[in-house]
DNA sequence: CTGGGGAGGGGGCCC
DNA sequence: GGGGCCCCCTCCCCA
């Protein structure tokens, strides 16, 4: 493709993904482009849609090139894809935009200056730009919004983004942006008889196999299908097997979800990187465009991810959600929890958990665990 | 070595 | 049943 003939590219070359796992490493596609880019940018009402899914998706029918990261796949051709052919990464793209060949910076400039002049729609309406990157497709969101459910929040203003908002309890009125220590993950939480709720309670709906709780009969339905292992193994079920890899679903639905990861049917329009999902090409565009719309309220630091906002809000707080039992020192995240075991803390005693889970503190994340993924 | 940001994937929930 | 969105998690890279 255009790209790899870029300078950009070419002083890449250098750049080894040889200790990269092969999950990680750049996924290229060759595909011939046109010639020149659209002179027309598309409308402004159009660019997100434009920009998020000027790829190619390919259907199950087709016969994609070989996408797969997984080893076995990679292996059998010795193509392992490098940095060398991955035209442009995200820091490449922060550190030398002016090395993006022409025509795609023209067409990105041509898309933001037409973007520029639109009118914000009045639910998204933000007082300011919060960083000074590039013209956002939509304002930054204050951290109200991040994490919507939260009690204390007011209700969202835009219903389509914060589906997850239960209607039967909006907050009564507006409180100030929470720290960090009030950002509870807005999915549900414990009780002390173990069973899930989500606030208000209501009904919820158990797996007989293994007794997780959904909210909804669809929910319980689709672990039941996908998911529960206990189900799978007490009840005789039709598979569907992947036949990229040995996985096995018990519905063709949670099957053709799978061979996505295989296929990546969603090709970035710029770099060719490919992805199993739109929403995950959404994220990766924006390390192209620059576009960060949550914004840190703390620091006004801002991220293209909701994720990694969240992580960042945990080095604003003092009380960190991973303590170590031995030392009491808390860690942001489970990776330096690790680290700090690994490298000789000492403080593991026998018969206790060598660390502590604050479930008091934001993010509900687990203990590690032995789960290996396939891929 | 530690801490933090960038990026991406899997699975759950809602519509 | 499928799509979209979200959270949680992980890995890599860098200061």
């Amino acid at each position: 493709m255009l790209v790899e003939d870029s300078q950009n590219s070419r002083a890449m070359m250098t750049k080894k993904y040889a200790h990269c796992p092969l999950k990680k490493r750049p996924v290229m596609v060759r595909e011939e482009r046109p010639a020149t880019p659209p002179t027309t940018p598309p409308h402004p009402a159009h660019l997100a849609t434009t920009l998020y899914y000027d790829y190619h998706c390919i259907t199950e029918n087709d016969e994609p090139e070989n996408l797969s990261t997984k080893p076995e796949d990679l292996s059998k051709t010795g193509n392992y894809p490098s940095k060398a052919t991955s035209p442009l990464t995200a820091a490449a793209v922060k550190v030398e935009p002016r090395e993006w060949p022409q025509q795609q910076l023209d067409y990105l400039t041509a898309c933001r200056a037409r973007l520029e002049p639109t009118p914000v729609p009045m639910e998204l309406a933000r007082p300011t730009p919060q960083y000074a990157y590039l013209p956002t497709l939509y304002a930054p969101y204050p951290i109200e919004e991040i994490y919507p459910t939260a009690p204390v929040l007011s209700p969202p203003v835009h219903p389509h983004l914060y589906s997850r908002y239960s209607p039967a309890s909006p907050p009564s009125s507006i409180s100030p942006p929470p720290c960090p220590e009030d950002l509870r993950s807005p999915g549900s939480v414990s009780s002390d008889s173990g069973v899930s709720v989500s606030g208000p309670r209501r009904p919820r709906y158990q797996c007989p196999d293994c007794a997780k709780s959904y909210s909804t009969y669809s929910g319980l339905s689709k672990h039941q299908q996908y998911h529960c292992a206990a189900a799978e193994g007490s009840l005789a079920r039709k598979s569907f097997s992947c036949k990229y890899c040995a996985k096995v679903y018990t519905s063709l639905g949670a099957l053709k979800m799978h061979i996505r990861t295989h296929t990546l049917p969603c090709k970035c329009h710029l770099c060719g990187k490919a992805f199993s999902r739109p929403w995950l090409l959404q994220g990766h565009i924006r390390t192209h465009t620059g576009e960060k719309p949550f914004s840190c309220h703390h620091c006004r630091r801002a991220f293209a991810d909701r994720s990694n906002l969240r992580a960042h809000l945990q080095t604003h707080s003092d009380v960190k959600k991973y303590s170590c039992s031995g030392c009491g020192k808390t860690f942001s995240r489970m990776s330096l929890l690790s680290k700090h075991l690994e490298s000789g803390c000492g403080c593991g005693s026998p018969g206790s958990p060598p660390f502590e889970y604050r479930s008091d503190l934001p993010h509900q994340q687990l203990p590690p665990t032995t789960t290996v993924h396939a891929y």
